[in-house]
DNA sequence: GAGTTTGAAACT
DNA sequence: CAGTTTCAAACTC
């Protein structure tokens, strides 16, 4: 549509734009223009994530960065994919925003309005949707100054009234609807809360703020130079902007730039790069708080704190999203850190509101910053610089990776925790915030990695550490390794830290297997992380960006989320079958522990066992491999005896669920939003690579990026769930009877999206991840009262409430679309549609693009059977898909969806010394 | 905190 | 692809 040209004109404009803020803001690298374009198609090329972007990346990362400050919001993840996340980016910004709205309403309100009109422009609504909702957060605050998480769960509420939920997915829940409306005006997004009811009339808003957005967006690219400057007038203007906004997106642009002073760059930037900025400039919006005009009030203690727990992961994001920014920032933000731009303060900017960002920066200055020159930057392929829009999202992170949920898991961590419903439940949630957070992670790290990872270092690391390395050598390494003094395990390794940050015990791998959960979680290792000899560090980029390669040519999806979201199909009839929203993607192979136990991952993951799984004795309480089973054979039957076509084909071929086909979980009653799919690497990327177009008939194909969903819906289940669910499936009933009615059916949407996750995740951008994991956290946890306590959660100092809070977020904004979707109307609202398609084109890869393409099949379903759907028409097909989908479909949402490494680094000091690396390489070769 | 169990990851 | 080994988390005491 006119989406992707825009995007693409954006981008480049952007890049350049963002180059010149760069420069402006700091001396640091140029490069970023030109990454944008060969990070983005090597990415797309290589697929593999982890490669290092570098000065791409800075681009890509910057708009990886900028999602991965929507991650923040939520956590990592996702994300970005290049222009479309680019714009995207904005949402995730927002979604930061609206993270650090929770603990400063007022000053996020200020990014988010902005990240809006940035997001506006381009990107798709997803992004978008979440700059207004931190728009919409604002009047909300405004209404509710001190709770935060009160205007989260409005947003969350007013998308799909229920979906939040996932709570911090509500975020994600965002629906466009509200972003749009936001961006027209706060007012309207106001009213949007106020009506629900009136999504339509909010659609067509969100439809007209959107093309405004592009329209500014465009505009803006040329403004954008300017940056600096205007951005602090920008700021200053992002309060009054809202209105504006709409009308100038750039200038709403420059407003969230105001806030964090960062944002100058962005305004600079196009849409995309504003999307980063706002990332960054949440992370710098501390430092703008400082700088900046309305946040200054926001530096609430507590909220740094929070801010810090998300630190590690949200660091990671900001990190990336600064450096993306900055760019070629590495240099510059490394040696400003945090805020090359503004963000500077980063304690201040902890404190501010956007906490999340700002305690990204903060935690992350503190932690990694200090540490670290550029510490900010997470790991992010270059990949993702491709096109971080979707992508943006967070990194992978995206996806689930256990690795990224256990991290986020933190138990409680998860700001989303607050919900608590059975311990049980509470697992659930913190799972589902752990996931969502993961996804953001994921997506940060998307974004940082391109940022980030650029070879500081030249470490000469073998990209294959093979197995064995000298124990020497490694010895040697733990001694360099302040890490190594090692904390011991701490309980849970994985747990997180106090933070919310998983924290590893490597002792052998040095943090660059898969057995390391931050690695896995394209994380860098952190303070907390008692690792040895841990290489799982900024400083080491390029020894873990090799490593990351060769794993994934080994394995394409090894840092794909593994967790899917498995969207519950409704019949026509209405009955639900789904049984566990989440599956895990590859299943998991318990022979002992009955899958009652954390050992095993679906259980861990708050998923249920699936057909994927080969376990045994499996008693898993989130859903038995048996009765997944059966319900798909019912499902299949129904389908079949529907005679929908589409529903047969799925149904009848793999059971697969097209993405539009399950919003809900039907099991969970947790709406699943259709999130988008992601597309894992290798194989599942195949299956993924349904793209939003397609659904891919296989399981994992259908796996939706959900970061939270799985395990959220369930936890729904057992309390409040149900009701929620039932709301939700009203709203959804409702929404598909809106979208239908409007041609955008979320469905539609959601493929859009997912389509592009799936692109992002095939092509192993990091982006990708983000999306999902977005949508999926919003669609998962919509229900209200996680929506809330997510959003307290949020609040909630470290980075386990950051990660969840900002995984919430992220997801939320990348979710969005998702979530909005799944549950909530905001999706119909979407216009999108047109914009969203256009867009996704636009942004998607090819690879996304080709819809037709059957992609990967899937493990469990049969790869054979995709669906065919035309391939453009996606907004139709995924319309009458979606209506199938509905009916028949289920759908899985990879949850996190990290497939990149996003490393954030942990900044922990610790980094081993160079002769570790050396000598780890050696080991390697 | 030490030791055991478990299952994923890595390797053959 | 299957079998084995290695690894780190989860768990138990």
């Amino acid at each position: 549509m006119d989406s992707p040209e825009t995007t693409a004109k954006t981008n480049t404009a952007v890049s350049s734009s963002f180059s010149a803020a760069t420069a402006t803001t700091t001396a640091s690298s140029t490069s970023s223009p030109p990454v944008q374009e060969s990070p983005f198609s090597n990415f797309l090329s290589n697929l593999s994530p982890i490669k290092p972007v570098k000065g791409s990346h800075g681009l890509q990362g910057l708009l990886g960065l900028n999602s991965p400050p929507l991650v923040f919001t939520s956590p990592h993840t996702n994300v970005p994919r290049e222009t479309g996340f680019l714009k995207r980016l904005p949402c995730h910004q927002s979604p930061s925003a609206e993270m650090s709205q929770n603990e400063d309403g007022s000053k996020k309100f200020a990014d988010g309005p902005l990240a809006l009109e940035k997001s506006g422009s381009l990107l798709q609504g997803g992004l978008v949707t979440d700059t207004w909702k931190e728009n919409d957060k604002r009047s909300s605050l405004q209404v509710q100054p001190t709770s935060s998480s009160a205007c989260v769960d409005e947003y969350l509420t007013d998308p799909v009234d229920v979906d939040c939920a996932s709570s911090g997915y509500g975020v994600n829940t965002y629906t466009l609807q509200s972003s749009v409306s936001g961006r027209t005006d706060s007012q309207k997004t106001l009213s949007k809360f106020d009506d629900k009811n009136d999504r339509v009339s909010k659609v067509d808003v969100a439809v007209d703020i959107f093309r405004e957005a592009e329209e500014n967006i465009h505009g803006k690219a040329t403004r954008d130079i300017k940056t600096n400057e205007q951005i602090e007038s920008n700021s200053s203007l992002d309060c009054a902007s809202k209105k504006r906004q709409s009308e100038n997106s750039s200038a709403q642009n420059a407003g969230s730039v105001p806030r964090g002073e960062s944002d100058c760059p962005l305004q600079l930037l196009p849409e995309p790069f504003q999307t980063l900025e706002t990332y960054n400039d949440s992370l710098e919006n501390a430092g703008a708080i400082a700088h900046g005009p309305d946040d200054n009030a926001m530096h609430d203690p507590e909220a740094s704190k929070q801010q810090r727990g998300m630190s590690r992961r949200c660091l990671q994001f900001a990190e990336a999203q600064p450096k993306a920014t900055v760019d070629s920032t590495n240099p510059s933000i490394n040696s400003n850190d945090a805020t090359s731009s503004r963000s500077s303060p980063s304690l201040v900017e902890s404190e501010s509101l956007d906490s999340s960002y700002v305690d990204l920066n903060a935690a992350s200055g503190k932690r990694q910053l200090a540490n670290f020159p550029q510490p900010m930057t997470p790991m992010f392929p270059p990949r993702y610089t491709g096109k971080s829009p979707l992508t943006v999202s967070k990194p992978s992170g995206i996806g689930l990776h256990l690795n990224s949920i256990v991290n986020a898991l933190p138990k409680g961590r998860g700001v989303t925790v607050g919900v608590k419903l059975a311990s049980a439940e509470h697992e659930v949630l913190e799972n589902k915030a752990s996931i969502s957070v993961s996804s953001l992670i994921s997506e940060s790290f998307d974004d940082t990695v391109s940022l980030n990872w650029l070879p500081r270092v030249d470490h000469n690391t073998t990209p294959h550490t093979k197995r064995k390395f000298n124990s020497e050598q490694i010895d040697s390494f733990e001694e360099f390794c302040p890490l190594s003094p090692k904390k011991k395990r701490k309980k849970s390794s994985s747990t997180v830290d106090g933070d919310g940050c998983k924290r590893c015990n490597c002792k052998k791998t040095r943090c660059l297997k898969l057995y390391c959960d931050c690695f896995a979680a394209g994380i860098y290792c952190a303070e907390p992380c008692a690792c040895q000899g841990c290489f799982n560090r900024p400083e080491y980029e390029d020894t873990v960006l090799e490593t990351r390669q060769q794993i994934e040519s080994r394995n394409p999806l090894a840092f794909a989320p593994k967790i899917v979201q498995r969207v519950a199909e409704f019949a026509d009839d209405g009955n639900h079958f789904t049984p566990s929203s989440g599956r895990h993607k590859r299943g998991c192979n318990c022979k002992k522990s009955q899958c009652l136990k954390k050992y095993c991952e679906c259980y861990q993951a708050n998923v249920g066992c699936s057909s994927g799984c080969r376990c045994e004795g499996c008693k898993n309480i989130h859903g038995m491999k048996e009765e997944y089973v059966g319900n798909e054979e019912i499902m299949s039957n129904r389908a079949i005896s529907e005679g929908t076509s589409d529903a047969k084909l799925e149904m009848v071929t793999n059971k697969r669920d097209f993405l539009h086909a399950e919003l809900y979980d039907p099991r969970n009653l947790t709406p699943l939003t259709p999130s988008f799919q992601c597309s894992n690497h290798g194989k599942d990327a195949s299956k993924s690579r349904i793209l939003s177009s397609r659904y891919v008939p296989s399981p994992e194909s259908d796996l939706t990026i959900l970061s939270s969903s799985a395990k959220s819906p369930r936890s729904l289940k057992n309390s409040e769930g149900n009701k929620m669910l039932l709301e939700a499936n009203k709203e959804i009933l409702d929404v598909e009877s809106c979208c239908e009615g409007r041609d955008y059916s979320d469905t539609d949407i959601v493929d859009q999206f997912s389509s592009r996750n799936s692109l992002v995740g095939l092509c192993d951008f990091p982006p990708v991840p983000g999306f999902p994991s977005m949508a999926v956290a919003s669609s998962g946890s919509s229900r209200a009262t996680d929506c809330t306590n997510v959003s307290r959660l949020q609040l909630c100092p470290r980075s386990g409430n950051l990660s969840s809070g900002g995984s919430l977020r992220w997801r939320s904004s990348p979710v969005t679309p998702m979530t909005q979707l799944g549950g909530t109307k905001s999706l119909q609202a979407l216009d999108c549609d047109s914009r969203l398609s256009g867009i996704m084109e636009d942004d998607t890869p090819e690879i996304l693009k080709d819809v037709s393409t059957p992609i990967k099949s899937v493990k469990v379903s049969s790869p054979s059977h995709k669906r065919v759907s035309p391939p453009h028409g996606h907004a139709n097909e995924l319309r009458s898909s979606s209506s199938g989908a509905l009916k028949s479909g289920r759908k899985f949402i990879l949850k996190a969806v990290p497939s990149f490494p996003p490393l954030t680094p942990c900044i922990d000091s610790k980094g081993s010394t160079d002769q570790e690396r050396s000598n780890f390489q050696e080991n390697k070769q």
